[in-house]
DNA sequence: TCCATATTTCAATAATAATTGAAATCTTGG
DNA sequence: CCAAGATTTCAATTATTATTGAAATATGGA
């Protein structure tokens, strides 16, 4: 991963609606959430504000989205977000073996 | 970790010299760099705008600094960089044990 | 087609963060 | 104690990001 897209992705979670959301994705698994659903898991509106944080974390490459007869659901991008973890914990120690993120989440080997 | 923490968190790595500066000093380990070895491994000056940003990462709970005669050290927080990327990939797929980080580096585990 | 639900766009305003350069502080060896 | 290296503080300026509210678009069912 290339640092500035890793400054892009930590500066789109950066915020308490954007992470609460990104949180939300995480949780929901690859299938992801409607935006009706992301603002009922938040307790907010979905108004103009939801819609331009959402923007951000799709922007950031942290998620994706797809329209679904007239609802458009919005799911974490997985291997962005492993790429990041394992961008902040690189070489630990010099890489003495202390433990590193491989994946932290593969939906793909959900039960 | 609470919310509050990991923005402020996600924020002082949102830039790039933050970030790279967070980098070199997972990589640098438990005992980690003085100012002047960072701004070496940076390429850059030891001058206040470094100062400034080693404690907005300090201030963010993300390093820990400690004077050894008249040279400063900063080092990673480990046990809060773990918090932190704990929160963003917690009850990932809703617990469906697709993995999740637990610590990404443990340095008292180093050879 | 028309309506209701779902979601986004936009522009103005407000708030926060970054950069600069110069001066100040702190530490130890001579 | 003084000088030099190491690091920080501060205030002014500039740049970036967030919020608000209202209007616009898109979709599927009656």
């Amino acid at each position: 991963m290339e640092s500035k897209l890793a400054v892009a992705a930590l500066g789109a979670l950066a915020h308490e609606t954007r992470l609460e959301v990104f949180r939300l994705l995480v949780r929901a698994g690859a299938g992801g959430l409607s935006v009706g659903r992301i603002a009922e898991g938040l307790g907010v509106e979905a108004n103009g504000r939801l819609s331009f944080h959402l923007k951000e974390l799709v922007g950031a490459g942290l998620a994706v989205s797809r329209q679904e007869g007239r609802f458009i659901y919005y799911s974490t991008n997985y291997p962005v977000m492993n790429d990041l973890l394992r961008y902040l914990t690189e070489d630990c120690c010099g890489g003495l073996g202390c433990g590193e993120v491989v994946d932290a989440c593969s939906p793909e080997k959900c039960v």
